[in-house]
RNA sequence: GGGGCCGUGGGGUAGCUUGGUCUAUCCUGCGGGCUUUGGGAGCCCGUGACCCGGGUUCAAAUCCCGGCGGCCCCA
């Protein structure tokens, strides 16, 4: 694993990351709101870098993007029992306007079915409107009660990504997730993060659902981070919001439903898998500099090395790469700590000797490797390297997701995974809801669910609960969570 | 849901127990100058803070109440 060390990223986690995300200008958390933290420059332009691949991802796959108001009346959020029973104790009401109190009171969007559903009503009429596919990116409110952390727990969550679909059949809404999955495959290795799904349990699927499915990555401290989740509605939302469609032969008929959804969490994994004691370290994919070059001026040389390094800007410009010089005058030394801690994935080091020799020096941020290349090889040198970092990133996540993942038969077993290093513990469960909570209780942790697609699901034969002692039926996944 | 700790320049802190030279400490950052430049060099000058509101008192960073904000533990 080259010779970074993830010492503190992996034995004091928490307050590595809230340090980080203020000194490498992600976000500043210092506004006077609990939960609400302000988006900095930097921070921004990686978040952009990411919503740009998932608004061409909706592209592909047929989606449309749509702006809904971030208010809902009191009267829509209330017609589906379950989502109102699921979200009433976290929204934020708005009840006055000026002096007067409102009639009908309004909410700020926790999540926006509730706003979006009565429209569709309006908008789908025709089974030749079917499969109607629409998304937006927004901020969304949620009252946490729980400790609030930046990009991960928050009660604005202000890059909200949420795709909603209508369909003519459970089997087409069915078709419709497995899209979302592919979607989310093709954005987690652009994020050069590999990841688990789960089927969540009934008593954790999203408020209104038929069933929900979650992605998590693996945190540096073992515990599991949701940063996708796919939800099929059936028709529930559509019987409450009666969105009905013609069909061929003249009937009518509810739709069946889905969403998908992210955040800046996404942002969030990949500060922490990808970080070193260092900082972060960025997969060139969203890094907004991709290459710094720092010149290293010498006294007494004649080499302009600053005029060396622009031209290699310019060269590496033109294939299509974001290069920075550094020209500030400070110490290289200095310089290096700088981009380091804010991830840049490679350094190019110019001094004296190279512009005389016609070289460049490239430093890795995954591995902190330095190797000397030629000048005239310089962009397929650097094209080359990028590459293998994305690669190494991960790899090196997957090892470590990999090995935090442990399959045992007991609830003895599975405690002393947690006690240990934590991670993800797969265990023989009947399928009993009893069971499940009983497990959650025992190990301190919470059911991820069982793997999916559910062929994965099944346990072994003669696998036993370890709960009630019956015939287990599916391996369960536990994890301590954020 | 229950309990505890905390809030001092941009960041990190000393001071609070026992109110009074606190005109508030130190490190860092920031602006300027000299000097330096293959991994955070040094020196000099400058800059900048007691979360908000109320109370007690001759006197509040310090004590009391409330609010806002942060952190931790338990369920």
């Amino acid at each position: 694993m080259g010779k970074a060390e993830r010492k503190r990223w992996s034995e004091d986690f928490s307050e590595w990351y809230n340090e980080l995300i203020e000194v490498a200008g992600i976000q500043d958390k210092r506004y006077p709101v609990k939960g609400m933290n302000i988006w900095l420059p930097y921070g921004l332009k990686i978040m952009r870098n990411i919503e740009k691949f998932i608004h061409a991802e909706m592209e592909r796959t047929g989606h449309e993007e749509v702006l809904f108001p971030a208010l809902i009346p009191e009267t829509e959020f209330q017609k589906e029992a379950e989502h109102i029973k699921g979200f009433e104790g976290e929204v934020y009401w708005i009840t006055h306007a000026g002096l007067d109190p409102l009639d009908v009171r309004l909410i700020l969007r926790p999540t926006s079915e509730t706003a979006m559903y009565s429209m569709f009503s309006l908008w789908i009429r025709s089974h030749a409107d079917l499969p109607f596919k629409v998304y937006q990116i927004v901020n969304v409110y949620r009252y946490e009660t729980k400790h609030t952390r930046p990009l991960i727990r928050v009660r604005e969550i202000s890059r909200f990504f949420e795709a909603h679909t209508a369909h003519d059949s459970y089997e087409d809404a069915e078709r419709q997730i497995k899209e979302d999955l592919e979607i989310f495959d093709r954005l987690a290795k652009f994020l050069a993060l590999p990841y688990i799904v789960s089927k969540r349990p009934e008593w954790d699927k999203f408020p209104g659902a038929y069933y929900s499915v979650g992605a998590e990555v693996m945190m540096p401290d073992g515990r599991t981070l949701q940063i996708g989740t796919m939800h099929n509605y059936r028709q529930n939302f559509a019987k409450a919001y009666n969105i009905q469609y013609e069909t061929e032969t003249g009937d009518h008929e509810y739709v069946h439903q889905t969403t998908f959804g992210m955040s800046e969490r996404l942002l969030a994994a990949v500060i922490a898998v990808h970080g070193d004691d260092r900082g972060m370290v960025l997969p060139p994919t969203i890094a907004p500099i991709q290459v710094v070059i720092v010149p290293i001026p010498k006294k007494d040389s004649e080499a302009d090395v600053f005029a060396y390094a622009r031209e290699l800007a310019e060269e590496l410009r033109t294939a299509g790469i974001r290069v920075h010089v550094d020209e500030r005058d400070i110490r290289p030394g200095r310089k290096y700590y700088d981009w380091e801690l804010k991830g840049v994935p490679l350094r190019i080091e110019v001094g004296p000797r190279d512009v005389e020799g016609k070289k460049a020096v490239l430093a890795r941020r995954d591995t902190l490797e330095k190797i000397t290349v030629e000048r005239d090889n310089i962009v397929g040198e650097v094209r080359k390297t990028l590459d293998a970092i994305h690669e190494n990133l991960y790899q090196r996540a997957k090892e470590f997701l990999e090995g935090h993942i442990k399959r045992v038969d007991t609830i003895e077993e599975a405690k002393a995974v947690f006690e240990d290093r934590r991670g993800i513990v797969e265990i023989p469960w009947c399928g009993e809801e009893e069971c499940g909570l009983k497990m959650e209780e025992e190990l301190d942790a919470k059911m991820l669910g069982i793997p999916y697609p559910e062929e994965d699901a099944k346990a072994p034969e003669g696998k036993k609960c370890p709960v009630c002692g019956r015939e287990a039926r599916f391996i369960a996944r536990f994890a301590r969570t954020y």
